[in-house]
DNA sequence: AATCGTCGTTCTT
DNA sequence: AAGAACGACGATT
């Protein structure tokens, strides 16, 4: 067995949506990161050399759900996720993040009670920010207790779009 | 609006 | 190996 996959780099498999292009990293136990499309134009046109060594399914998958999300719709089904790469909290909040649903939302308080945490809420939110795979981890469902947005490390613009697309709604 | 408490992570000694 | 600094926070004043 690999004594740590840590190190080693992902593959780069270029997703192309109407949004753009994200580029999906993956490692032998599934995906461990989605990067946004860069800002201004400059598409990612990447030669993704080693993209036949991930499988396709997992490709396929990725598309797919990465595609339902962005129109705001559960996927129905996801590739396997590998975020064995954070910190224990990281990785409690991370899985956390996963149960949150569709249309609903969390503040970052309430998400860290649920990992018996309670007072790390900034903590919690600092954990978001590190989230190696937004949109697919729903981190965008977490908003700030007085109802506002708090923060959204790709961009505001991106939450925005998201909570909007799923019927969410909160306060300016 | 300004301040302070809290806690995990990251940067400096 | 500590300690200081830093936030996608929250509660208080």
């Amino acid at each position: 067995m690999e004594k740590h996959s840590s190190l080693r780099p992902l593959q780069e498999v270029v997703l192309k949506t109407e949004f753009g292009a994200f580029l999906a990293g993956f490692s032998d136990h599934g995906l461990a990161r989605l990067e946004f499309p860069e800002k201004k134009g400059r598409g990612r046109t990447a030669g993704a050399p080693a993209e036949h060594q991930v499988p396709a399914r997992w490709v396929r998958a990725t598309e797919a759900a990465l595609q339902a999300m962005l129109n705001g719709v559960t996927p129905a089904r996801l590739p396997p996720l590998d975020l064995s790469r954070g910190t224990k909290f990281q990785g409690r909040v991370w899985t956390a993040l996963q149960t949150i649903p569709r249309g609903k939302t969390l503040t970052y308080g309430a998400l860290a009670r649920r990992i018996r945490s309670s007072s790390a809420a900034r903590a919690v939110g600092g954990a978001c920010g590190a989230n190696p795979i937004p949109v697919l981890v729903p981190c965008h469902r977490v908003l700030a207790a007085d109802g506002r947005l708090g923060g959204f490390s790709q961009g505001l613009e991106w939450k925005r779009s998201l909570l909007t697309k799923e019927g969410v709604r909160w306060a300016d």
